[in-house]
DNA sequence: CCGGGGTGGTGACATTCGTCATCGACCGGC
DNA sequence: GCCGGTCGATGACGAATGTCACCACCCCGG
């Protein structure tokens, strides 16, 4: 029998997927969680075969989650869920161990496999996103550039972003510019959202 | 026996849900569907008593597919699940005839007796959503500041949005000038997520 | 019929932003 | 030890943007 934990903070969703994986033979859902932290703690104390997490959760993303759990939880594989499959969180999840990377567009029976594959020790990621992890390469943003366009995501003036950042007006138009240029946009706004489409904020 | 139709772009949570339904008594799924087309085309055969829309589909939002049940499927009543409970979303599909509105966090108990209330021809309103949509206000923008905000939010430069709204530059400036200082934007980027979060573009 | 509000526009001005050249410091690899 | 890349900064220039004043048109309600 595979012991589950389920972290979504979707009420509704979880109870559905539990519904849904006790549906299965061989897979039994011992714990549920609506954050991170709860997530952790039920681990701690059910030490499930497998986590299925959400991607993002109201206290941190699924991905730091995972790597908590692979530390604190010996003995515990995971698996991420998502409606949002953008390349770069794949790439992030895959070096972190997570075991199973899913759209939420997947049906029922895959999620049971793969649920088993990565049980197994197996690896499983969903062929579409695959593809567009691929196409997408890696962000070719440095680390200065990558927090720059992060602070700037929210449309704040120049020099709020300078003070948040701790550096100089200029510096902070210096990184927005390479940022915006290496990413083919017109100014940083559209840069974020190029960036965001990617998954490389 | 209360007939219901599902529509929701991800295979996970629509076969979730059909299976959470399923374990209630008197309500029985007979369709489902990805896209607002698709159930458009499934509610017009199958005449559900009752259609579950998520408010995010491929093709266009629950709302306007709600609207298109009401007038092409008389006797199929709506209503909306949602992830992200932005409050003017909650006030158009009030006024679009939709019998409930919750959030995908409540529980699967909830969500049962919801779908039983509109049935029976009541409303039901996830009380936190209302209360944000009551403290949160009607949108102070003008429908043309709407319109050239919408244009605005992926970042594109003053004389692109100009051309797609068919303006001037200078009105276009005027116009997304009077919205940030509506909104207590210091530019039209912060405005553009501030109208986001409350839902009004 | 008059006023107010929304719409669409013009012109001017100051500020912000994007871009570039250039500098120094630091760190890694060859 | 030198070279290249990243980090951080400065200064300068032109373009884009935000702000304001003011105009005209239309429509609707009092």
């Amino acid at each position: 029998m595979i012991r589950v934990l389920l972290a979504d903070d979707e009420n509704l969703i979880r109870s559905a997927l539990r519904a849904l994986l006790s549906l299965e033979d061989g897979i039994e859902v011992v714990a549920e969680a609506a954050t991170a932290d709860e997530a952790l703690a039920m681990a701690r104390s059910f030490r499930p075969d497998v986590a299925v997490l959400d991607l993002q959760l109201p206290d941190r993303d699924g991905i730091a989650l995972a790597a908590d759990l692979h530390e604190q939880v010996p003995g515990c594989r995971t698996m991420i869920v998502t409606s949002h499959g953008r390349p770069g969180y794949l790439k992030r999840a895959l070096a972190g161990g997570v075991g199973g990377f899913l759209p939420k567009t997947v049906s029922a029976s895959v999620l049971a496999q793969v649920v088993r594959t990565v049980h197994a020790g197996g690896r499983y990621v969903d062929p579409e996103l695959a593809a567009d992890a691929i196409s997408a390469g890696d962000s070719p943003l440095t680390a200065r550039e990558s927090d720059v366009l992060e602070l700037a995501a929210e449309g704040a003036p120049v020099e709020e972003i300078a003070r948040r950042a701790a550096l100089t007006p200029g510096t902070v138009r210096n990184y927005l510019s390479s940022a915006a240029s290496k990413l083919g946009a017109a100014n940083r706004h559209e840069a974020v959202h190029v960036a965001r489409r990617h998954g490389w904020i």
